[in-house]
DNA sequence: AAAAAAATAAACCGATTGGTCTTTTTTTAA
DNA sequence: TTAAAAAAAGACCAATCGGTTTATTTTTTT
C-alpha cells in the first residue's frame, strides 16, 4: 500500500462522519481540509473533485453498515433471529459511530434526491441491496420452514425498511428514542409473528 | 394588507418547493432571487436573512399538508376513514405540489438534525403534532367504538409515522412508486384491522 | 547516497456567498 | 397633487467557495 493510498483512505474515514453529518452541500473543502489536517492540494491529489470524497464518503458509510450487519446475521443460522438483527442494531444506534449523525442512506437519499446523481444513484443501490438482502433472507427462512409459507418477502422487507428509516429520522430530530423503541419493538413482534 | 406584506407573501411562496427541493445549504440568495424575479435587496427588506426565509418556507410547505389533511379528515366523520386518509395521500403524492420534492418534514428533519437548530425544532414540533393529531383520531375512533379498545394510540400514531415517511423516501431516490404503494397497503390493512 | 518520482503544502484564481448600504421607485398619507 | 414614507433595485463588501498551479517535502528507485 502506498503512502498516497494510505492518505487516500485517511481521508475518506475522516469525511464519512462529517458528509453524514453536514451533507454534501454543507461540506466545504475547508471542513474536509479540517477534519483530515491535510492540505486542498493534497485532497486533489487524492480525488479529482468534492463530488469523489463524498462518493467515496458515503460507500464507506454504507460499507460499515453492512460489515456489521454481515457479522451479525452470520452469528446465527435462524432465519427469524437473522431478521431481528436490523431492529435490535437499529434501536441501540448510539453504539455505532456511523450511525450517530444518522443513517447514511436515508441523509444521503433526502439531500441527493433532487440535486446530486451521482449520491441519488448509490443511495438507491444501497436500498435496492438492503431490500434485496431482506427478501433472500425470508425466502431462505421459508425453504428452512422457520419463517410461514405465504410471506411475501418483497412486502415485509419494504415495511422493514420504511419503519427503521422513518423511526431513526425521528429519534434523530427530537432527540429522544421513544418513537425509535415503539417502532423497533412494532417491527419486532411483526418479525416474530412471521414464525412458523 | 400592504404592499411589503404580498411580497413577503410571494417570497414564501415562491421559495417553499425551492428549499424542500434544495434544501437549506444548496439554496443561495442567487437561488431564491431568480425564484422570486425579485432583489436581494427586496428580499432583506421582509426578512431578517436568509435564516428567516427559510423557516418561513418549512411553515408554509407544512401548513399546506395540513390544511389538506384537514379538509379530507373532516369529510368524514368514522375513525377508520380519517386514518385512511394519510396512506392514501402520500401513495398519491404526485397530486400534490408541496410533496413534489419529497416531504418537507422529512427533508428538514434530516437536513437540520445536525446543522441548524431552528429548522430541527420546527421538524420535530411538526411531527409531534402530526402524531398527537394521529393518536387523538384513533382515541376518538375507540370512544365511537369504531376502533379496537385495546389498541395502543401512540404506537400506532408512530408507525404509521415511521412507515409512510420511510416509504416516501424510498419512492423519491429510486423514481419509482413500488415500494410506496407495497407500504401503503400494508399500512392500510393494518389500520383496517383496527376496525371493531 | 543521489536522483527521480510521488505526495503534499501553499499560493493563487475567478466566481459565488450572505449580507450591507445607497439609490431609485412606488405607495401612502396629507 | 405633493411630500413623506415605504418598498424595491442596484451597487458594494469581505469572506468563502471549488478548483488550479506552483513550490516544497517526502518517498521511492537507482
Amino acid at each position: 500500500m502506498s503512502k498516497s493510498e494510505n492518505t487516500k483512505q485517511l481521508i475518506v474515514e475522516k469525511t464519512a462522519p462529517l458528509f453524514n453529518t453536514k451533507g454534501y452541500a454543507g461540506t466545504s473543502m475547508q471542513d474536509i481540509m479540517s477534519a483530515t489536517g491535510l492540505s486542498k492540494g493534497c485532497i486533489y491529489g487524492n480525488f479529482e473533485n468534492k463530488d469523489e470524497v463524498a462518493l467515496a464518503a458515503f460507500d464507506h458509510n454504507y460499507s460499515q453498515i453492512v460489515e456489521h450487519l454481515k457479522v451479525r446475521i452470520r452469528a446465527t443460522e435462524n432465519a427469524i433471529e437473522r431478521l431481528l438483527v436490523y431492529p435490535n442494531m437499529y434501536k441501540n444506534y448510539f453504539r455505532y459511530p456511523y450511525l450517530q449523525a444518522g443513517c447514511p442512506i436515508l441523509n444521503t437519499a433526502t439531500e441527493a434526491d433532487d440535486t446530486h446523481p451521482g449520491l441519488k444513484e448509490r443511495a438507491a443501490a444501497a436500498l435496492d441491496f438492503w431490500k434485496t438482502s431482506i427478501e433472500n433472507q425470508i425466502k431462505r427462512g421459508i425453504e428452512r420452514k422457520e419463517i410461514k409459507r405465504d410471506t411475501n418477502p418483497e412486502a415485509i422487507a419494504v415495511v422493514m425498511i420504511s419503519i427503521i428509516e422513518g423511526a431513526f429520522m425521528q429519534a434523530k430530530v427530537t432527540n429522544r428514542t421513544k418513537e425509535l423503541k415503539i417502532a423497533m419493538e412494532f417491527l419486532e413482534k411483526m418479525i416474530t409473528a412471521l414464525k412458523v
